[in-house]
DNA sequence: GCTTTAAAAAGTAAGAT
DNA sequence: ATCTTACTTTAGAAAGC
């Protein structure tokens, strides 16, 4: 009977640190990420339920924290992409995707596939775009996605894709390859999506 | 009339059992086109070329058949393992009982499709669709108990299968799910 | 879980030309 | 800029780490 009181013990001493490890990996990445503290304070809900429901057998606690933020940063539509995602972390993208797959379903997160316009403040930001511009590009990713022409596409590249146009649009032109860097996408990438775009959604684009 | 979704049978995987303690270094030894690594994977690779198919053949006399386009491909392919390895004077079961184990197929559903309201109207809960790691939705069926894998294209891949039955089956279903939804 | 086999779908990527 | 090759996802069996 003692025993079973200290292996009690033994056993929250364990979960206790391995949840205090969990909570400093999170902040780590957050941080990292330049994420609010509502976004970590969601990914540590997520987190917490994934240990009550046994999710982290056979998985890493580095790879669950990655994913429960990634899921995280989807649900307050202020997304980052895997590779973002997996630059900080000890654990590769593959490996997070499977792992956010995973908990995505087995906790009920019925997310919707992150919609490329929810990138676009992100991204023009980082090229010191205008509220402008940005407010181009979500206008036509929002006629993109009216006219399904985004099923099965990369939200990135489509976000880069509009993102290029608009910035043409308005003026503040910025290359195929400064979009192309920060979307994290390749200017061959950009090149087919925006020649699609333009094309059906009857725009003129003058280089 | 019957729609047609070109469904067609891309992949057929089958497994058996040839005989006992086989020696996999003599046939690797005998058989020019024989790949035989066992530090890196315990089963030596024997293709055929019509049809054309690739076995994995292990120690225990168990097969793997996979990389024909029918069923009866599948036997085929198997008999003629089974003859190269006979003639090599290693004792063998000349007629095994070959069982399918999965049936890999395509089919075309002949419209673009809008896999965002897919995902709502088949419920969230059933889908798996991540267009920034895949572009295919993801589809696990019970009914014919297989997994469907649907472009924007209107073209997919039914796996899982153990009859080519199966696919047929999961392809007419998954129209008439669409067209009730009026998705299609 | 991984390793190896094969094959399709469509998007994206990387290296060569 | 375009081509080629290759990797992502799905299922399943085999023997062994």
């Amino acid at each position: 009977r003692l025993r079973k009181w200290q292996r009690r013990i033994r056993i929250s001493n364990a979960t206790e640190r391995n949840l205090a490890f969990a909570l400093s990996e999170l902040d780590r990445m957050a941080s990292a990420l330049g994420l609010p503290k509502s976004v970590r304070e969601t990914a540590a809900v997520i987190y917490r339920k994934a240990v009550d429901k046994n999710l982290i057998r056979g998985r890493s606690i580095e790879g669950v924290v990655a994913a429960a933020l990634y899921a995280a940063c989807r649900q307050a539509g202020v997304p980052r992409t895997l590779d973002e995602i997996a630059t900080y972390s000890r654990v590769d993208r593959k490996e997070i995707g499977r792992t956010y797959r995973f908990i995505a379903r087995e906790l009920g997160l019925k997310l919707m596939p992150t919609s490329p316009a929810d990138y676009v403040p992100r991204f023009c930001a980082a090229l010191g775009l205008s509220g402008d511009v940005q407010k181009k590009a979500i206008e036509i990713i929002k006629k993109a996605e009216e006219k399904e022409l985004t099923s099965g596409r990369g939200p990135t590249g489509v976000a880069a894709a509009a993102i290029y146009i608009a910035s043409i649009l308005g003026g503040e032109r910025r290359t195929q390859r400064e979009v192309a860097e920060v979307a994290g996408v390749t200017e061959v990438t950009i090149r087919n999506r925006y020649k699609e775009l333009a094309e059906r959604l009857g725009i003129e684009i003058i280089l | 009339m019957k729609k047609d979704y070109k469904i067609k049978i891309e992949n057929v995987v089958a497994s058996t059992q040839i005989g006992e303690n086989i020696d996999l270094n003599k046939i690797a030894k005998e058989v020019k086109d024989a790949e035989y690594k066992p530090k890196q994977f315990p089963g030596l690779v024997l293709r055929t070329k019509e049809p054309k198919a690739a076995a994995l053949i292990f120690r225990s006399g168990k097969v793997v058949c996979t990389g024909s386009k029918s069923v009866e491909d599948a036997n085929r392919a198997v008999r003629q393992v089974v003859k190269i390895i006979s003639e090599l004077g290693i004792p063998v079961i000349l007629e095994p009982e070959v069982k399918v184990q999965n049936i890999v197929a395509s089919a075309d559903l002949g419209v673009d499709l809008n896999l965002n309201a897919i995902a709502i109207g088949l419920g969230l809960e059933n889908i798996e669709y991540e267009p920034e790691q895949f572009p295919g939705l993801v589809y696990r069926l019970d009914k014919p108990r297989v997994v469907v894998l649907i472009f924007g294209s209107g073209k997919m891949v039914v796996t899982g299968g153990k009859n080519p039955e199966d696919a047929v089956k999961a392809v007419e279903r998954i129209a008439e799910e669409l067209s009730a939804l009026g998705l299609m």
